[in-house]
DNA sequence: TTCCTTCATCGAAATTCTCGATGAACATAT
DNA sequence: ATATGTTCATCGAGAATTTCGATGAAGGAA
């Protein structure tokens, strides 16, 4: 390729210069060099664009038409250089993370709390998703990192628990069930029960507890957020298995009652996910370290 | 300058094909090529630009804001080779002329209809002006050739005559010497004379003539056109020395009478002038050649 | 004239570009 | 599990390009 941005600045500084000696000493090459890279660029054209006069130089008019072209084509290579820089300067220097509703809630605002502390010349940008959809945008590298509840796995990342929760059974302070200090998985079954919609980490380990057949008697009610799940208990609409992390304020304040789950796994870790054989960028190794020493 | 136009193509090619392969296939070149050149093009940026998967490519963020400037580089670029070749074309196939008053009223049409038949796909951009000026124009190169009559010459200027004219003696039909021949250079001095401006090639050459003196005197009326004069002779103003292509039709008509001159060298002649040492374009070269075999 | 400046040409050295051969990593088929 | 195919990286050699210093030619200035 002959018609190159190396040759069309040495054009534009002859042309600006007004003299190839001139010109060369700016670019700090050779004079000869000079008059070559001009002949090679004129043959690419092919017309001549410097009209050489013992007395200055003159652009012919292919030389006038190139002349501008060849400050745009610079200056936008320049900026080409700059833009691809900075887009790689800020990617290390942004956290890119995806969290998932739960944690995002009542997780996150603590977590990014401490990371500003900690890191306080990084970016945040931080999307929220279900844990299928954030998993899969880690894979693709438009997120580096996702906060995910437990059950999840991808072929292509690696998922590390940071921390761990249980499930708990909640109800109304008036509830029949409300001096009890636990219940027993299987008398979940005999009340209405409140959950996620399907597609969510918190349905998907609900289903896995109770069995697909429960979830689909008349007992239960999905709702959308975790928020009306608790209104809706406090209410007294019925009992749901959930996070303890997401009710403790409204233990601790006497809205909700939480009864130990019986007869079941009701651990839940959280956990970070990253991709597989892949280096994770300044920002995103800070937080793993945070969340590395959590607790 | 590792940061080039080829490269970029090179690069923008993988982004669009999605592998170095099929990109080495289009580019018609081996794919060691393209990776090395990736390779230097991700040293020269400091970061990398492709993200190589197993499965696929994917750009990463340097890459992302890379991608849109090689495209837009590379289309400039084009445009700019483009825009010279067209400015180098649009000036070999574009007849640059300078012609002066004179010729550009009496003879410019004729010779613009014979040039138009011989070479029509040529344009034409015609200036006028007297001859001085024109001849400046030449040796600049904002016109190529110039059409003027003939006491000229440049330093840096071919003059090459095509035409012999003659200068003649106007008289109104009803004047006293309508019924001559001829008149004698010195008998001009005693009647009223008009001429042209100074700075006109026919001030000069009837300044040569008749001496600087004479012009200085109170029988001369000055016009700015040969038209005024021509007007100013028919109605009894004066007589006047002009050349006789200027008056060829009305003396035809009758309306004026051309007497020769006698006593002084009233031969006109009429030349292109060209820069010396420079190939004419096509299209002034063609007139040049229309005027050689002009007669 | 003689000197000085400017650009072109030439030959040689250094650098860069390109290619074919080969290897490593991974996915898919048997 | 082994074989096969695809894809990209690495290596070494050869080709092309770029660069430089030396030199020459042309023209202007003293």
């Amino acid at each position: 390729m002959s018609f190159d941005l190396h040759r069309l600045r040495i054009f534009a500084a002859v042309a600006r210069a007004g003299s190839f000696t001139r010109a060369a000493e700016q670019l700090h090459m050779a004079q000869p060099t000079v008059s070559q890279q001009i002949s090679v660029l004129e043959d690419a054209v092919g017309a001549p664009l410097i009209e050489r006069g013992p007395r200055r130089l003159r652009l012919t008019p292919a030389g006038e038409a190139l002349l501008p072209y060849a400050g745009r084509l610079a200056l936008l290579a320049d900026e080409a250089l700059e833009a691809a820089r900075t887009a790689a300067g800020v990617a290390a220097h942004t956290l890119r993370l995806g969290v998932g509703q739960t944690l995002a809630t009542y997780l996150l605002p603590d977590i990014l709390r401490r990371y500003r502390e900690r890191a306080p010349h990084y970016h945040t940008r931080i999307v929220t998703g279900n844990s299928a959809a954030l998993l899969e945008q880690v894979a693709e590298g438009t997120i580096e990192l996702a906060l995910v509840g437990s059950p999840a796995t991808h072929p292509e990342l690696v998922i590390t628990p940071f921390m761990q929760d249980r499930l708990v059974v909640i109800v109304a302070p008036d509830d029949i069930w409300a001096s009890r200090n636990a219940a027993d998985i299987d008398e979940l079954r005999e009340r209405p029960l409140l959950t996620r919609e399907p597609g969510s980490a918190l349905h998907a380990t609900v289903e896995r507890l109770l069995g697909a057949a429960t979830l689909a008697g008349d007992h239960v009610i999905m709702l959308g957020e975790t928020e009306a799940i608790k209104r809706s208990v406090e209410v007294g609409l019925g009992v749901a298995l959930i996070q303890a992390i997401a009710v403790q304020r409204e233990v601790a304040l006497g809205r909700l009652r939480a009864l130990a789950l019986r007869g079941a796994d009701d651990r839940r870790t959280y956990a970070w996910a990253q991709r597989a054989r892949r280096w994770l960028s300044p920002a995103a190794a800070a937080l793993v370290e945070l969340l590395s020493t959590h607790r």
